[in-house]
DNA sequence: CGAGTTGAGTTGATGTGTCAACCCAGTCGG
DNA sequence: CCGACTGGGTTGACACATCAACTCAACTCG
């Protein structure tokens, strides 16, 4: 294994399969969600984080290391987002401000998300079966380790995300 | 299995895993083949299609076939790379021109392609290991199938790509 | 105290993707 | 021959992501 830069032909093939279907997928809940429910996936993220730490606030910078973001496509996002009514920023510390979700933002999450997650279900969890669920779960994490451990290695004072 | 829209917990892990996976290995690949090449994903994609057609050249709703990208996007994307002169647009049958590969172009490709190819055998092919590494190609394969066939089932006139 | 520094957040310019509308050559029915 | 249709391709407006430059409060240390 590893004989060179170059893939061989299955591994060419594997690794377009994995392209194709991440390809596939994510354009499909993309555009359902998109035409369903008028919200992308990226709005999406921001308010299943928002909805599920207990307070429905949070700071802007917990939802970029939740989300893995960058800071200035945060902040574009969230006053998109505040002009649609989804979230609202509140002065609190006297410096930076809270994100929360509004109650239509919550409406909005509650009314996606079970669709959302039937069609995960449905093209993702039911076709791959329980075992190899998690033993992509497993090499998913693996994989994740590998890119982390390479860049702590060889850039040592970078943050995590940048090489 | 299948009792219900939800995830179970063991679910929701594999496939949060998946997620982040997904985005932490395009993240890398890219920002690597920008950094060093000055070259995007979608650039590159074209390129290797291109640079694999024997000829060099196609017609764009042949790329637009291989690709699975919008008309749209692939008009707007041959015209910005026309510009960099990584690819030409020749007249041909006094109708549709055809998209002609440079040498500018193929010298990138042929630079890339390697260190590209390299990276993907570093941090996936072999983390994987041959055996997941074709069994998540067989499962990705899946994937699309059942995807491909609800979408024919469900709305037969339409084109593929867009239920 | 006061000058430099740090870190969260914003802003503007620019490149890219998407949608809808359009163009236009060929084709098909009358 | 002419009008409607089809399908590849373009265009313009808008939403979004990225990068670099900037703001501003708090902190550091001299």
């Amino acid at each position: 294994m590893g004989k060179g830069p170059w893939l061989d032909a299955d591994e060419q093939t594997a690794w377009r399969s994995y392209l194709l279907m991440n390809k596939t997928l994510t354009t499909h809940l993309e555009r359902h969600l998109q035409r369903e429910f008028g919200m992308s996936s990226s709005d999406f993220e921001i308010l299943v984080n928002l909805s599920e730490s207990e307070s429905g606030r949070m700071r802007a910078f917990e939802l970029g290391r939740a989300t893995q973001w960058e800071k200035s496509r945060m902040s574009h996002h969230l006053s998109r987002m505040e002009k649609r009514g989804l979230i609202r920023k509140e002065a609190c510390d006297s410096r930076y401000p809270e994100i929360v979700i509004t109650e239509e933002g919550l409406a909005a999450i509650r009314a996606c998300a079970p669709v959302h997650a039937a069609r995960v279900r449905e093209f993702f969890v039911d076709v791959l079966g329980k075992d190899r669920l998690i033993a992509l779960g497993e090499a998913s994490d693996e994989i994740v380790d590998a890119i982390g451990n390479h860049c702590e290695s060889d850039c040592p004072p970078e943050v995590s995300g940048l090489c």
